[in-house]
DNA sequence: ACCTGAACACCGTTCAAGT
DNA sequence: ACCTGAACACCGTTCAAGT
């Protein structure tokens, strides 16, 4: 109830997330490379080492970030998503590619491979899939789905936001700049002619 | 015409493109990290910075490894997609998803961003997307795509296989594997899902 | 329980020196 | 023109030692 007893517990874990900002902030910065043990340390007022008490290793820091990314993007995309009465599949890919798009290397790293087997990050990439598949039957109800297997259509769905967001940000998309179009746009498409063939098939 | 003046310039070349295969190598058996200068040179039977002499640094280095890899998959993949009379859409796409699932790390490197404006690279990269345009607008002219701009179905169906094959690779795409698919089952629902929404609007 | 400073092995890069 | 060996600054990780 005291002050102190207040603080103890909390400033272990205030130290741990310090760590956890001054990585995310390094990688944004200057990309994986910038993220070196000695910067985050330093960054966050201790030595090059102090990290190893709160992380077995770097890979275990960079791990946290991408959880703690995932969650965030997961509470901002789906808190959208979820504004009307029933979730919207489009609100939450076009979100999906706003964030790669403004966080580009968060996303990269939170992306690129599964990290080590953090729980943590499992049950909350696992909450979002089960949104985007409750939005997908949904659209499916109203006809603006065609009638398939909704975890593959929601698999569908993801690869192409996924694979335009990233194209984007390797420059491969607009490669002339001429007929080229925004993530956000490819994801409209989708969704269009999507419509269209639930519309032939009914 | 002798042996000798046959075998200056080409032993050269050959010591470049044996760097070249050397990183690679290493690349395919142990991921960007396992690619040191050191190795690079063990491998290639020189010293650790004899590649200084071919390549300005190691990102140059990386730079021509995905040089190659581009060429080599698009001589393959488009050789495929032409083997009949008019260039085959679906055809180059499953050729580019069974590509990046053989060679992984090849892949992840080759489109991880554009490597320093090569304009050997971007020469290719022009040519494999000349083909797909063609393909896409010969599949538009019998039906079996959209009639819309066709830059931008181009990027549409590149956005979806590369979405789908980087998502296979980090593991994203078979979270539960209950109802997900393979990246070369979702080409196929895209195209037939186009194939639909083009019936309904002719 | 958490932190520090020294130390180790490794890496990319540079440089003087060789042929 | 191409290569070598030594050297430098940097990094991840370990460890003995402190509180």
């Amino acid at each position: 109830m005291s002050t102190s007893t207040r603080k103890t517990k909390p400033m272990a874990e205030s130290r741990r997330e310090s760590l956890i900002a001054a990585a995310a902030a390094l990688l944004d910065g200057g990309g994986p490379a910038a993220v070196t043990l000695r910067e985050v340390g330093r960054a966050a007022g201790v030595s090059h080492n102090a990290p190893y008490k709160h992380f077995a290793d770097k890979e275990a820091l960079l791990a946290a970030v991408a959880s703690r990314e995932l969650d965030r993007m997961s509470r901002v995309v789906d808190g959208e998503a979820q504004g009307s009465a029933r979730p919207d599949a489009k609100a939450l890919m076009t979100g999906y590619v706003a964030w790669a798009l403004r966080y580009p290397e968060r996303f990269k790293l939170t992306f690129g491979r599964w990290m080590r087997d953090d729980p943590e990050l499992a049950a909350t990439a696992s909450a979002s899939r089960s949104l985007l598949l409750a939005a997908v039957q949904a659209a499916q109800a109203h006809g603006e789905l065609p009638a398939a297997n909704p975890e593959r259509l929601a698999g569908l769905l993801l690869a192409l936001a996924h694979g335009a967001a990233d194209m984007a940000l390797s420059g491969h998309l607009s490669a002339d700049g001429k007929g080229s179009a925004e993530p956000a746009d490819l994801v409209g498409d989708l969704f269009e002619y999507l419509r269209l063939a639930a519309a032939n098939r009914p």
